[in-house]
Order: C-alpha cells, then sequence, then structure tokens
DNA sequence: CGTTTGATTGACACGAGTCAACACCAGTGG
DNA sequence: CCACTGGTGTTGACTCGTGTCAATCAAACG
C-alpha cells in the first residue's frame, strides 16, 4: 500500500522518484494515538510535525462554555501542522479522532522544504491551499446550508478526499466517530445530528451502520448537497481548457 | 504613507531594504474598484494576483438559492489571490466591499518568490497561515458563538488587524459596509444584524454611525467577544528584533 | 422633489437547542 | 454466566434564537 502522504502530495506537484524517496524517509517515524488523544495543543511550540497515517485526526478548539468546534478533518495523507515552523505557536489543538497512526517529521527538514522551490515546496503550497479552500467550504456550509445539506456536503467531501487516497474504493468509507464528534464538526447539537442523519436514511440517501458509512446514491447527495469538488482541486493539471461558467 | 503589504508582511518576517524595494515595485501597478465590483470571479485563471493597498474586499461564493457567504474580509496589505498560480482555478469570487484601490501582480514573480527560500517566501507562507488562522477562527464564530459575541469578536479582529496596518490609531474605524453583506459576513439575515447592532450600541460597547464604528470599552467588547488575538499571529518573532519601523 | 437604497421595527414561523427519559450495546467484574 | 456499568444512539416535549415577510423611516441622490 502506497504511503498516503505521497498519494496526497501527487495531486500538488509531479513528484521525482527521489521525491517520495524522500516522503519516505521523512514519514518513517510513525506514532500510534488512541481516540481522542491529543497530537498537539493550543500554544504548543513543538519541534516536529505530524502526517496523518492511517485513521482521522481533527483540528479542533474549545470555547469557555465548554462548546467544542472542530475545523477540519485530517483523513490519511493530510499534513497537520506546517503552522508550527512560521507562526510562532499553534493556534489550535489538534487530536486523534479514531486510532490512527500518525507520521511524526523533524521540523528542520520541512521548513527547508518549504523554501526549497522544488517540487515538494509546491506541494506543500498546494496542499496549505487546498486546506484554506476546504475551510472556505466549510465556512459557507455553516453560514448558508441546512443542516441536512451541510453534512451531506461533508460526506461527499469525505468520500472525494478518501478515494484520492484509494480509501474507499466503493461508495462507503469508515467514519468511526460518535454523533457528537460531528455535530461538533457542523456547528450542531448532537440531538439535531442524530435527526438529521435519519432523515438522510429515511430519503435513501446514505446509510450509516457498525461505523461505517455508505453513500446509496452519489450523484443524488451531490445534487442534494450542491457539491461540487473543485474546491479540493484534485483534477489533473496542465489542463488548459478555459473555465465553464459556474 | 508606507505601503500597507510591506507592513503587513513585515509581521511575517525581517526584510531587508531589498525585499522592500521589491515589494514596492511589485505593487506598483495600482487600479481604483468600485464597491461590488469583483476583482475575479470562481473558474478564472488570470495572470495576475492582486493586493489590497485601500479600501476593503471580500472573498465569497453565492449558492444556488442566492445565498451569499462572505469567507473573508481583505483589508489593506492583504494578498487576494495566491491560490491562482498553483491550483488550476479560483474556487470563489473576490469583489471590492467599499471603493478601493488593488496592486496587480505579476504571477511569474510572485511564483518565483514563493519557492525563493528568502524573506520573501517566509512572509508569502506566514500570510497564507494566517489567513488559514482567521478562516478557523471564523469557522468557530459561525459553528459555537451566539450571534453577539460573533458579531463582537469580528469588530475585535478588524481593529486589531486594521491597526497593525496604521488605519486605527485609537479605537474606531472605517466601515463602509452596508448591514447586508456584514449579515453575508456571519452566515445571518440582515434583520437580526440589525438587532444585534442595536443591542450592542445599548450596552455600551460600540458605536456605528456614518460608517464609521467606534468601540467605547476595547477590554470589555474582547471580554464579551472571548477575543483572543494570537490567531492573528502579529506578536513580535522571538528570534529577530522587532519589524523595523517606519 | 421623487426615487432609491439602506436602516429599523413588529408579527409570526420555523429550525435547532435543551432537557430528560429510554434503548442498546460492549465491556467489566463478580 | 450475568448483573452492572458507561458510553452512545434514539425519542419526545418544550424553549429559544433566527429567519421571513412586510411595513415604515431615513438618508442619499439624480
Amino acid at each position: 500500500m502506497m504511503n498516503p502522504v505521497i498519494q496526497k502530495l501527487q495531486y500538488g506537484a509531479e513528484l521525482s522518484h527521489a521525491d517520495r524517496r524522500r516522503i519516505e524517509q521523512l514519514t518513517s517515524d510513525v506514532r500510534s494515538y488512541g481516540p481522542r488523544e491529543d497530537l498537539i495543543r493550543e500554544g504548543e511550540r513543538p519541534d516536529h510535525m505530524h502526517a496523518v497515517l492511517e485513521g482521522y485526526a481533527c483540528r479542533y478548539k474549545v470555547l469557555a462554555d465548554g462548546g467544542r468546534q472542530i475545523m477540519a478533518w485530517l483523513v490519511p495523507g493530510d499534513l497537520c501542522d506546517l503552522h508550527v515552523s512560521l507562526l510562532g505557536q499553534m493556534d489550535h489543538s489538534i487530536a486523534a479522532l479514531s486510532a490512527s497512526r500518525i507520521a511524526i517529521l523533524p521540523r528542520r527538514e520541512m521548513e527547508e522544504l518549504a523554501g526549497s522551490g522544488g517540487s515538494l515546496n509546491r506541494a506543500l503550497w498546494w496542499s496549505t491551499l487546498v486546506d484554506e479552500g476546504v475551510l472556505r467550504e466549510w465556512l459557507v456550509g455553516m453560514g448558508r446550508r441546512p443542516a441536512d445539506k451541510q453534512i451531506a456536503h461533508l460526506f461527499c467531501e469525505l468520500l472525494v478526499r478518501l478515494r484520492s487516497v484509494g480509501l474507499a474504493d466503493d461508495d462507503s468509507f469508515d467514519l468511526p466517530v460518535t454523533q457528537e464528534e460531528l455535530a461538533d464538526t457542523v456547528g450542531m447539537s448532537p440531538v439535531h445530528i442524530n435527526r438529521v442523519l435519519q432523515h438522510l436514511r429515511q430519503d435513501g440517501l446514505i446509510t450509516l451502520q457498525g461505523r461505517v458509512l455508505t453513500i446509496l446514491d452519489f450523484e443524488r447527495l451531490k445534487a442534494f448537497a450542491e457539491f461540487d469538488p473543485n474546491y479540493l482541486h484534485l483534477e489533473k493539471r496542465g489542463e488548459g481548457s478555459e473555465p465553464a461558467a459556474a
């Protein structure tokens, strides 16, 4: 099975054999985390970075009233905290969502890559800009989409992202999280998540049993959620065709 | 008056005299935009980038039902679309919020800077990561903060950001936008924005007249909004001296 | 001046939160 | 083996924050 970091970054830049070897080597120090275990906390300033190899992690913040907001899901292939090298300290925390295997990357070498001008440099930039795109799309969901469409949109996104690293061959994937964690992701209450999920199930759009989500009709779910994967920027590069009107 | 792009980027990296000259030169091609005029639209792939010199701009998306979500405010000093060079096409649009002066930057040279390894490279990285931090904070606001605190938080953020480029010496700044645009920013309805603003005024926290917002008691507003500016990463960096003064 | 755009206000509807009870496991330990 | 437990999912009743619709006001503008 190919290293998911390589799989992902190849969408951002053409990687040479040497580039791939470099990534293999950088992600060779692996640690296992249990669900809810923090990888790094707000305010910290460690000398290493993380990348997800297996399982899911998330960025989150906790408010004074105890409310928690998850601001990103990190799936295999995702880099967690390029921030640390350039920004003084973490402005949020990162925790494992499920049992997961996380690579520990040396900070110095990553910093070096960030200014190297090579393919890996481009790939890191691409990865960061895609993260930004995802954040923007989530913002749209929370601001302007009704709950059911927002959740449907999240499921579409997860399917596409997991497919891109070979973790969802058919239209289903592992969803080893509680409804409360889904609630913290989309900014709703656990109770309402439950109701929306039932709604989606009754409409024959999804199945969710045994922590496996199955999308029964991806086309219909996409239409329902108004999902357009362009913001994930996974399409092949170099297509010079002019943009068609949205 | 110093170029706001220089002012801003100095928070991200120490800039040499040559670096500053370079920025001056890169931002010398200036165009004026009127309110609501698009700088760039979703799907486009132009050969230049933008930076705000005066006035405000915003990132936004429009949904099928006509709803609009503003995903970022771009104030003087902010770079608008580093995306274009690495991602194939824009996944969102950018428009002027108020009458503004925008610099047009040549794409080639900016791409070159992005992999140069120098101070400007670091500054661009920093700027991008800060944008991400702001997006995350907005997500927290939309997901977990009640309307009044969310808006208060936005005002705190704008004050700090504008101060950092010398556009808010006291506790007030220009807010040349309609309540509808505020609504599209925080994901609420214009009517509710109106009520929340009145609430904040009655509590003696702000004043908003003639498109100028005055924060009457910043400490109290910060406490109310639970505003912590750490996510803007404007504090002095540890290793070197602070950014040179004008 | 009328026209237009934006701010304000009130009445009402609805989505989503809260609270609380209950069901359904998967462990665990006796 | 089987109660007991704690975590999670499910439901219902009720509350409350926001949205919607529509009328009115105020200010800017040609």
